[in-house]
DNA sequence: AGAAGCCTCCTACAGGTGTAGTATGATTTT
DNA sequence: AAAATCATACTACACCTGTAGGAGGCTTCT
């Protein structure tokens, strides 16, 4: 499957976040970020069931509409082709550019110990 | 500035290892890589200089090409962009995302417990 | 000098992406 | 039942992106 546009993101995250829901809904959540017209939002979801990102049930009506993959998997693609495409597959400067640019709570920091140290063996 | 495509940080990848170069040493370098025809190269080059991001020096011939932003301007900006596309701004969850999947030497793995030590305070 | 090979410029063209408008049927509200 | 609203399908259109091809000038090897 291909890289996942901008756009597509965004009304991924409403999917996921509802779930599965109808366009009436979807338009609802998506409008304050995007501003974008109901036709626009229907262009994307029918454009992305033909990539196979979405499913629409069409026995119900108003149709659902559901992302067809987890919020993790598309994480875990698009972690992968940034990690090459922008560091080169060095994992390491990757997450000590993050770590030296983002605030991490104090808790996050203890759990980044962790998992540092349940590599360790 | 816009994101950048794939091929685009190829491109820029050729010009940051060699510093900037004439046409036919940055065809030579893409080519086992990409298999690019070297027109392909030479219309990436005119639109990213008309786009910002390389420079052509024409006062000599052959002309040289060189990127105009760094490579670590144009990661910062990819690191925001991706961090808050795919991770909603979790700066946390995306570290521990890669600190659990990719692999880590011990000494990266001690910077980056040091850089942790360093936000204490 | 002629051939062969780079270099640059200009042109092309298909497919993807962002962003709707229109038409038409279904549903709900008055 | 008419009016207003929502949903869906179909169409549109400009700009971007990937990927060159052709033409004409400059260089260099033979």
């Amino acid at each position: 499957m291909d890289k996942l546009s901008d756009r597509e993101w965004t009304v991924l995250g409403a999917l996921w976040d509802t779930g599965g829901a109808e366009l009436g809904q979807l338009v609802a959540a998506l409008r304050p970020a995007t501003g974008w017209n109901r036709n626009t939002v229907l262009t994307y979801l029918t454009r992305m069931e033909a990539k196979g990102l979405v499913t629409i049930d069409k026995k119900v009506s108003p149709h659902i509409y559901r992302a067809l993959l987890s919020r993790e998997d598309c994480r875990a693609q698009e972690r992968h082709s940034f990690l090459h495409r922008v560091y080169q597959g060095s994992a390491g400067d990757l997450i000590a550019a993050f770590l030296k640019e983002e605030a991490i709570s104090p808790q996050e920091r203890d759990e980044l110990r962790r998992l540092l140290d349940e590599m360790e063996v």
